[in-house]
RNA sequence: GGGCGGGUAGCUCAGCGGUAGAGCGCCGGCCUUACAAGCCGGAUGUCGCAGGUUCAAACCCUGUCCCGCCUACCA
């Protein structure tokens, strides 16, 4: 460990992130900082966060460090504001994704669930849990996420369970469950019905457009169709025309031939379902199996006939074709309908594939019976709820989606036909009968059985915000259902508005008469840095942990792309993220980020982006963000050691030096607009105005500034032994002390790691508590200040500027002092400048020599730089004879005076063109025209700078 | 088809009616005892394109072209 030489503090010279993080972290656990209480007697105002949770399946991603970064923010901040905070963590038990997972794990071995029998397949899946499931609460405490691990539920807890068989018994004996059987969409590959959500669309899929005929029975005339899925005309129960389209009107009634079953199939009218510009004008109807045609099928009283089975393969309905899946019996359809001599040829038509989210598998629309839930009737009061502002939806744009989905929102099938679920609580007797019921009637003896289906996952999803709190259990869960319902706020991804945050309204309204929540903030996907989703098929994804450990080329191709080759897995990766790519090849990766620097970059992205693309190598900035803010501490912990901690009161304390003051005002200034974005879910902002106050006014001016007046005092007491110390300086170390304390507390929600590290070092008030988490937050209190002091302070920066500007530009030796002197027409500058001499000299390497009016004469090997300011223009003149090695406002100015003179060329011969002049010469004359006056005022620059070089 | 968002410096993004900004990258100079993961200075943009409103537009309006996402039953 190399301790600093000058600051005495026992730091090292760099941050490492990893030691740090761990240690802390279980200290806030110890300590119980994250605890919400639900005790009566604490009064409080209450902060109340439902965790979006996490699939028992998953593993961090992305996107998660974005919520866990985001949602943290908010709730540290809150807590520091002394709210009884509550973010409520949990694991939802994802259905289809985790009984896939343990059916895979089956497949290895040889087995399926139907092997095992029900029983033993669910214990199964607890077993599987037990054992791998929930890894992302540990990786979220990597994060530093802050939840209240005490209260974690898992959606299929027992009392989670009960919550949702009273929820569903509820809803039914409302009438707003019923079973039916009508066309879902249904998933092939999982076996199981799914709710409209839960089928994506793939577009653009090249297709064709099938034609073939069917003979008009009786007579030789014939009616063409057309048809993507050509296979489904074994279930076809009718033919459909336009009622005004001329071109089939003799045909209205007449009934067709199937060519492959022996019923006749009737011509039908329908205006609905034909576009007679679409096509041959003429539709096939096969209700069983398309959501037109069903509807089509309902208007006209038609048979559905059911070809499939529930594997996708064609059933007894399908004859000779029986047993091909749905691939197959396209083909052989096909042939068979070209060997009947009934195929009227093929168009490419780009069509839409409905594909399961899960599998992948394309979605075949069937006629089963399910459990349905009646949505209309909570969907007005969640659209209602939104509009009147009980709850608000940031950023505001989202309303308009939130409202069209509840707009046109169907019954929901809640049925799912797997096993590892919440089982539907309804017995079916030996006669059709059906009893739904908390626990098994006792009537339903011999002969009733459970229904098999389980419920969506998003059914026990939509109750969270209250059923984690104990919802319907009235004794045990009354505490803190009264106290944390309605939430605050609910924080999530856009992505599963529809799935998890709409729903949540309807149930939560329904449930509870009052709204879940009062806010809900959304916030983008988190893509790659070409803006592309991240996803292991484009090799795009990167694990959070590897930027908060470090990762090699190695571990990060695996994470990205498993399973592939390392060096093509690479080269993928490399196009997703060029700002990296040379770190990769270099074999460098990723370097150990710390977990602050990565939060720190999440929060840095406005939260309303649609698309934040991550760009790694902005996450080292932070780092050395984090860097920053360790060396300061380091500095300042030289100097505030000496500071009594009963000198500070926990406010401003009120000060009389002018850098004092000023530093305070800008605390005070910076403290209001990250309130601010904390406050209206602009994070992005708060984080930026905090790191450009402690970056470039904190450490960039203020540290520099009182440098020398705390560097006496350390002189003076090393000389004397005697421990004088000047006002000035006391001054100095208990401002400093305050605004580096106040400064960790303002930073501590974005980066919780390093700044609790650094406050439990320093001097602080009596008042704080065990930890920085436990606030307060800065508040108006903390920062005093006028506008006069701000802007004086802008004079003198500007003044520092110019000198510095000029030392840069002639190139004087960097050690060199130059002589300063100043020229105003102002009396209040001159004030200024006087009072401020000694600073401005100190940071422009000068020596202030004096102030002069305006009208004295300039001397011989002065530049000259003005700066205007409120009070009028300041000229500062800095004497550089003898100091300059070379020129480089010469060399510059000349190089820009060849640029000009080239363009100018090209000008020229552009005019020179006859052609070119008559059809645009304008804005080339104009150009050239401006050209030559930039000219003339760079050469008279150089004039100026060869003058002064003479001078020198 | 409908809806939403985006196109600003080489890259990732702020700004959304009043003299173009940040980080990273780039150029030049500094190892000045907090920090080279740093300091100082600098360059860089017809703010997608075309019209319009305005004293003033990256910002408002209209049209248009790209890119992305969501949504819809066109066989």
């Amino acid at each position: 460990m190399m301790a600093s030489s000058g600051g005495g503090s026992d730091l090292d010279k760099a941050y490492e992130p990893r030691e740090v993080e761990e240690r802390w972290y279980a200290f806030w656990e110890n300590e119980g900082v994250f605890r919400a209480t639900d005790d009566s007697a604490d009064t409080r105002p209450c902060y109340v966060v439902p965790l979006p949770p996490p699939n028992v399946t998953g593993s961090l991603h992305m996107g998660h460090a974005m919520m866990a970064t985001l949602e943290d923010v908010l709730v540290r901040f809150e807590r520091m504001r002394g709210k009884n905070t509550l973010w409520q963590p949990g694991i939802d038990h994802a259905g289809i994704a985790t009984q896939t997972v343990v059916e895979r794990q089956l497949a290895r071995e040889g087995k399926t669930r139907h092997d095992l029998g029900r029983e033993a397949f669910v214990e199964r899946v607890w077993q599987w849990k037990a054992e791998s499931g929930g890894q992302i609460m540990r990786q979220m405490r990597v994060l530093g996420a802050s939840p209240d691990w005490t209260r974690t539920k898992f959606t299929m807890d027992p009392d989670m369970s009960a919550a949702v068989i009273e929820a569903f018994v509820r809803l039914y004996e409302e009438g707003l469950i019923y079973r039916a059987s009508r066309l879902i969409n249904w998933c092939p590959e999982c076996r199981t019905a799914l709710s409209d959500l839960e089928v994506e669309s793939d577009e653009g899929q090249s297709g064709e457009l099938f034609e073939f005929a069917y003979q008009v029975d009786g007579s030789n005339e014939e009616i063409v169709v057309a048809t993507t899925r050509p296979e489904t005309m074994l279930g076809d129960t009718a033919v459909a025309v336009h009622p005004e389209d001329v071109r089939y009107t003799h045909l209205h009634g007449k009934m067709l031939v199937h060519p492959f079953a022996s019923r006749k199939v009737p011509i039908i009218t329908d205006a609905i379902l034909v576009d007679p510009k679409f096509g041959t004008g003429a539709v096939k109807v096969t209700p069983a199996h398309d959501f037109n045609d069903f509807a089509t099928g309902k208007r006209h009283d038609l048979a559905e006939i059911n070809i499939f089975n529930l594997d996708g393969t064609v059933n007894a309905e399908g004859g000779p074709f029986e047993g091909l899946d749905r691939k197959r019996a396209r083909a052989a359809v096909k042939k068979a309908l070209d060997e009947l001599g009934l195929v009227r040829g093929t168009k490419p038509h780009t069509l839409t594939l409905p594909r399961c989210q899960r599998s992948g598998g394309v979605v075949e629309p069937m006629i089963s019976t399910q459990w349905f839930c009646k949505m209309k009737g909570m969907a007005d009061a969640a659209i209602r709820a939104a509009s009147d502002g009980r709850t608000q939806i940031v950023p505001e744009s989202w309303g308009k989606t939130y409202n069209h989905f509840l707009e046109s929102i169907q019954d929901w099938c809640i049925s799912r036909q797997l096993w590892w679920g919440h089982q539907i609580p309804a017995w079916h007797g030996p006669n059709g009968e059906i009893k739904v019921a908390r626990t098994r009637p006792p009537e339903c003896g011999e002969g009733w059985s459970q229904d098999p289906d389980v419920l969506d996952t998003w059914f026990s999803s939509a109750l969270w915000p209250f059923s984690t709190l104990g919802w319907p259990c009235e004794t045990r869960g009354a505490a803190a259902l009264k106290k944390f319902y309605p939430a605050s706020d609910l924080e999530t991804g856009y992505d599963i508005l529809f799935f998890w945050v709409a729903r949540m309204m309807m149930f939560g309204i329904h449930f509870m008469k009052e709204v879940p929540f009062r806010r809900v903030l959304l916030h983008g996907m988190v893509v790659d840095e070409t803006g592309e989703k991240m996803s292991k098929v484009k090799g795009n994804v990167i694990d959070p942990l590897d930027l908060v450990y470090g990762a090699k080329p190695k571990a990060i191709a695996e994470h990205a792309s498993p399973n592939m080759p390392e060096h093509e897995a690479l080269t993928k990766f490399k196009r997703s993220y060029p700002s990296i790519a040379a770190d990769i090849e270099k074999g460098i990766g990723f370097p150990a980020y710390g977990t602050d620097a990565v939060r720190f970059t999440l929060a840095t992205y406005p939260p309303s982006n649609k698309r934040i693309a991550l760009a790694p190598k902005r996450i080292e900035g932070y780092r050395h963000f984090a860097n920053k803010i360790w060396n300061a501490a380091r500095l300042c912990l030289g100097h505030i050691a000496l500071v009594d901690r009963a000198e500070l009161t926990g406010q401003a304390p009120s000060v009389k030096g002018f850098y004092n003051q000023w530093i305070l005002a800008e605390l005070g200034k910076s403290i209001a607009i990250a309130k601010g974005g904390l406050s209206e879910f602009r994070i992005d902002e708060a984080a930026n105005e905090a790191y450009r106050f402690f970056w470039n006014e904190f450490c960039d001016w203020y540290l520099e500034i009182t440098k020398p007046i705390l560097r006496a005092q350390q002189q003076q007491e090393s000389g004397a032994g005697a421990p004088a110390s000047t006002p000035e300086a006391a001054e100095v170390r208990l401002t400093m002390a305050h605004v580096l304390e106040t400064s960790l507390r303002l930073l501590h929600p974005l980066m919780p790691f390093i700044t609790e590290e650094l406050w439990q070092r320093i001097p602080k008030p009596y008042s704080r508590q065990s930890s920085i988490a436990f606030g307060p937050f800065p508040s108006a209190a903390d920062g005093v200040g006028d506008e006069r002091v701000t802007g004086e302070m802008a004079v003198i920066k500007a003044v520092v500027g110019a000198a510095r500007t000029i030392r840069s530009e002639h190139e004087v030796e960097p050690k060199a002092d130059v002589p300063l002197s100043f020229r105003t027409g102002s009396d209040v500058a001159r004030g200024l400048l006087a009072e401020h001499l000694p600073a401005i000299a100190l940071l422009s390497r000068g020596k202030g020599l004096g102030i002069d009016n305006i009208g004295g004469a300039r001397e011989a090997g002065t530049a000259v730089s003005v700066v205007p300011t409120p009070h009028g223009s300041i000229e500062i003149l800095v004497g550089l004879k003898g100091l300059v090695t070379k020129d480089k406002e010469i060399s510059r100015v000349e190089r820009e005076i060849k640029r000009i003179e080239k363009e100018l060329i090209i000008l020229n011969k552009k005019m020179a063109k006859k052609d070119f002049l008559e059809r645009a010469p304008k804005e080339v004359i104009d150009e050239s025209i401006a050209r030559r006056a930039q000219l003339a005022g760079a050469r008279a620059r150089l004039e100026e700078a060869k003058q002064l070089a003479s001078e020198l």
